[in-house]
Order: C-alpha cells, then structure tokens, then sequence
DNA sequence: CATCTGTCTATTGTCGATAAAAGACAAAAT
DNA sequence: ATTTTGTCTTTTATCGACAATAGACAGATG
C-alpha cells in the first residue's frame, strides 16, 4: 500500500452530508472546489456513490437516489491524514507519558510502533524539529529536550515579543480592514461563552486560538505569524491532558481578552499594550503552573 | 547504492592531515572523537589507510610509514552531504537564476535535475521552509514565495526585534563569562581585517556570522538562536551572488562591529541599542538595495 | 464559445530494501 | 581496573517502486 486513500475518504465523507441539502450535484470541478480535492478524487467519489446506489450518475446529470446511512460513511479514523496520526501519537508520548528530557528518540521504532514506514515518521520529525522540542544528531538519533520550565520561558518569551508587537501594528490598522470585522465576532462569541460559561468553557481553547492568531496576522510577517504555530500546539496539546481549573482559569482568561479587545479598539497605544501584557503575563503563569 | 560513505570520505580526508604531525597515531575511540564519527568508521579509515600503505597496524599500533600525497586524499566533492549539494544547488535556482515568486517547485524535477532520490529533495524542502521562502501545497508541489522585498523586510524586523533583546542581556553577562573572551577575540580579528582591508575584505561574511551568532547566543532562548540560522543561509549566498561594491561596505560594516562591540563592553544599555540599532539599520540598507 | 467530461500523464506520499554509520558488549591488553 | 579492540546488532540515509492524487488536453455538450 504505497498511499492510503485519506484524501478520498475524507472527502467522500464530507460529500455525503451534501447529499443531505440538494437533489442534484453540480459538475465535477465544482464538487471539486467545494471539498478542495482535485477532479480526479472526484469521480472516484461519483463513482463510489454510484456504486453505493445514493445517486445516478450519467455525465452530466447526478440524480441522488437516496440519503446516505450511518455505515455509508468511512470510519473517522481512517481519514486522518498520516502526519496527524504520528503527531497525536507522539506528543501523547511526550506530553502525557513520562518522557524524560535527553532521552533518545528512535525512528524505527516509533513507525513499527504505530505500524507505519520510516519515511513518514523522519518526515514528521524533521517538520516537527522546528518546535524547538527535539534535536537531531546526524547519522544518529533525535534528543528530546523535553516540555520544559526553560522550553516555556523561552516560548512564552518570543511570544511577548511578536504579540505585543502584533497589538501595536493591529491597533492601526485602518477602521474597514476586515479584521475590526473579525474581531467584533469574535468578541461577541467571548459574551456568549461568558454567559454559559459553566456549560461551554470548553470552547475557550479555540476562541482562545482564533483571538490571538488574528492579533498575529495583523504584524503582516510571515515569521510572526508562522511562529504561533508553536503557541498553538503547544497550547492545543498542553490543555489536552491538564484539566485542572479549567473553567475558572478560561473564565478569567476570557475577562482578559476583552480587556485586550477593548484596548485594541480604543486605539490607545499605552493602554493596548498594557492589556496586552497583563493577559500574556497571567498566560504565563497559567502555562508555568501546570509544568512539575 | 543506498548510502553515499561520505562521512568516511571527509573523516578519511581529516584524518590523512593529522599524519603529518604524529608517528603514531591513538586509540581508536580518541580517533572517533577527534573526527567526530564512530569507531566503525574510524576502522573503515584505518582499514584503508593500511590498504594504501600509509600505516601499518596491528591491534593497538598504528605506525604512519609514509606521508600522504595528494591522490590518497579522495576529491572534495565526493566529501559533501547529499542535503549540503541540495541547498547549494537549490539556493543557487532560487537566488541567483530568474525565479519568480509563484513559481511552482518540483520534487521529482529537482532531483532528476541532481541526480538523487526524491526522499532526499523531499527532507530537504521539508526543512528549508521553515526558512519561509516556500510553501507546500499538500499533496500538490510546492510554491516558491521568492526572495523579495517583502520577505528581506520581514526578516530583518524580526532580526531587529531579537538582537536588540539579545545585545541587551549580552551586556548584563557576568564579567568572567566566556562570551567576553570570544568578543574580545572577534574584535582582534576585526582589526587585523581592517588593517590590510583590501586583502582580506571576503573575510567579512565568516567573520559577521561568528559575532552575531555570539550576540543571539546570550539570549540563551531557542527560538532566537534557532532563528539566526535563516539570517545565515540569506546572508551567506545573497553575498555569494552579489559581491557589487564589497570591499567598501565590508569595511563600513567593520567599524561598525566596533562601535556596536565598544558599547557592549560599555555595558550601557543607552550605547548598547543606539549602536545595535544604528548596525542593524545599515545592514538592512544593503540587503535591501541588492534586491531588484 | 465556455464549460464539462473522458482519458491520459506526471507528481506526491508511503513503503520496503539495503549500504553506511552508529553503537553495544565481551574478550583482550596494558 | 580502565581502556582498547574484535565482533555483532541496530539504526539511519537513501534509493526505487507503486498506489493515490493532481493536473493537462482534446473532444463532447449545452
């Protein structure tokens, strides 16, 4: 098996809850650009409905014949992409389990552990050394230098670095760019959450992402913003297997970000950057804590 | 062949220089260590040396019979790593030849191009895009994002941002901290430089890397470390390809070095950024006047 | 005549295989 | 009692192969 057919079973997954809103599908490069697949996953994906008899398929016309039942769908898990499976499977490893900074880190039997080739998980690591959580020595293995007090500090440093400059560049952003649009949503999502905060705490991990990663894009450089990508994996994870006081530490979290939000809108540049770093300060501490 | 025997190839090449200094040479774990390679490969070099009549040996003496000559020395070329031929041959495409931004890059014609495997091409694109000089499409190519003014301008912002912060926490050292001796050493160097200028000007590149690395070093953070490797890769073979009036800012850049070392050693943090700052502004004027 | 489909080709993602290199361990040597 | 060497095992770097996916082009369709 050379290439697993992710793409196609992901795709065809997304394309049977289509089938649920119209009687008829458009033409294949349209179906193509609404699940970002290119024409040919799309036929195979006509071509298994067809088989399925959910629609009828003659050229031009693709009649649905019926709505799709729950096992027409492909198990969820067989439609994650091979790279996302590795990087579960590894940051369990070194976030959750007892991985011990300086301890090595072994290609081969990473792959024969999730049952994969070398290629894929090199290429995981490789992508992943970016992260600043391993290291490799050539001709040799990988050291893990571990989740970390120092790894936090150091993170939480340059992410103060690049945020506050962020808030600065965003607070002048002319008032009709789009992101005063995005950033009123978002605030009123923040009011929404605020006000079942009991029942969807939960969601503040992804506002939480959403929030800054606006504020970073506004900096317009590419290393900024590529650099939240360490932030939010590091969060995504982190938050993941450490949910102690989780609703009160978002609760307050959120208080903050409107805060911040509201400085941005005043365009003040001493009070934004004093929200700005009251929020990254308690950031900080949040991260620092739940580290042994 | 699955493995080019590089390694052996450069530690053999090393290892033939040390001839002319001893009689004998040591063990073969102190050998690995001076070559930085493993015992296995110390014994390939060994094996090969006494194939060539260079040395006798026999278990724990290892006799030189003769000095080498220069066809026991194996060609330069065949020394390099696989990824160091890449990056130069890549660089060299994106960099010198005429490629447009958006170009799309091509794994399969890369390494047709070099001869190689495209595992190879692959790992090494994976690794260069951390640099942000191209983008993967999945499943697709990639696109080159192109060495432009944009992407002079964010880098230098960010660079700015960091060596500021570093110069600062360069100067709060402790007095008998190492750092003091390099600094003292690379100011050395920049006088003798300096002193027979019109000779030695290319020294400059080596020269500016070793005391910029110095400087982000103390920051003692990761990520700013880590980061001064793009400002490397750029500098390194933008002045490869650009050499217009290099002896003249080389030497600006020199005195430069000095007023910005002067300050460190002042420890005033007022001097410290007003000659950080004033280096950092010029070397963004000559990044950005050799960009068309 | 613009867009869609049928067909075909090219490239990517992943695997297994293999030589090079690293490294483990016990016997040998000082 | 270390350190060195001989031998053996394991892992990495790289290749070639192949299915999945993307993408090109010409003829068909409205």
């Amino acid at each position: 098996m050379a290439k697993q057919n992710t793409v196609f079973k992901h795709a065809f997954n997304r394309c049977l809850q289509q089938l649920a809103h119209t009687a008829t599908l458009p033409s294949e490069p349209e179906i193509g650009n609404m699940l970002g697949v290119s024409r040919t996953t799309v036929r195979a994906i006509l071509a298994r409905m067809e088989e399925l008899a959910l629609i009828s398929w003659n050229k031009r016309s693709k009649t649905v014949l019926r709505q799709p039942k729950a096992d027409d769908y492909y198990p969820e898990d067989e439609t994650s992409s091979l790279s996302a499976i590795i990087e579960r499977s590894f940051m369990r490893r070194i976030l959750a389990g007892g991985a011990e900074p300086g301890m090595q880190i072994n290609e081969l039997e990473i792959a024969r552990e999730i049952g994969i080739g070398t290629t894929s998980v090199r290429e995981f690591l490789i992508r992943f050394s970016r992260f600043g959580l391993i290291e490799k020595r050539p001709n040799s293995h990988w050291i893990l230098k571990g989740f970390t007090r120092e790894f936090a500090l150091e993170l939480t440093e340059v992410r103060e670095m690049f945020e506050l400059r962020s808030a600065a560049s965003f607070a002048l952003l002319p008032p009709k760019h789009a992101a005063w649009t995005e950033l009123a949503d978002i605030e009123a999502t923040h009011h929404d959450i605020l006000a079942d905060i009991e029942n969807r705490y939960m969601e503040f991990s992804e506002l939480d992402e959403r929030f800054h990663l606006l504020v970073h894009t506004s900096s317009a450089n590419r290393f900024i913003v590529d650099f939240y990508d360490i932030i939010t994996i590091v969060f995504h994870y982190h938050y993941q297997w450490n949910k102690t006081n989780a609703r009160q530490r978002n609760a307050r979290a959120l208080e903050e970000h409107l805060d911040y939000i509201a400085a941005l809108r005043s365009r003040d540049p001493a009070q934004v950057e004093a929200a700005c770093r009251r929020h990254l300060r308690s950031a900080r501490e949040t991260l620092l804590q739940s580290i042994p």
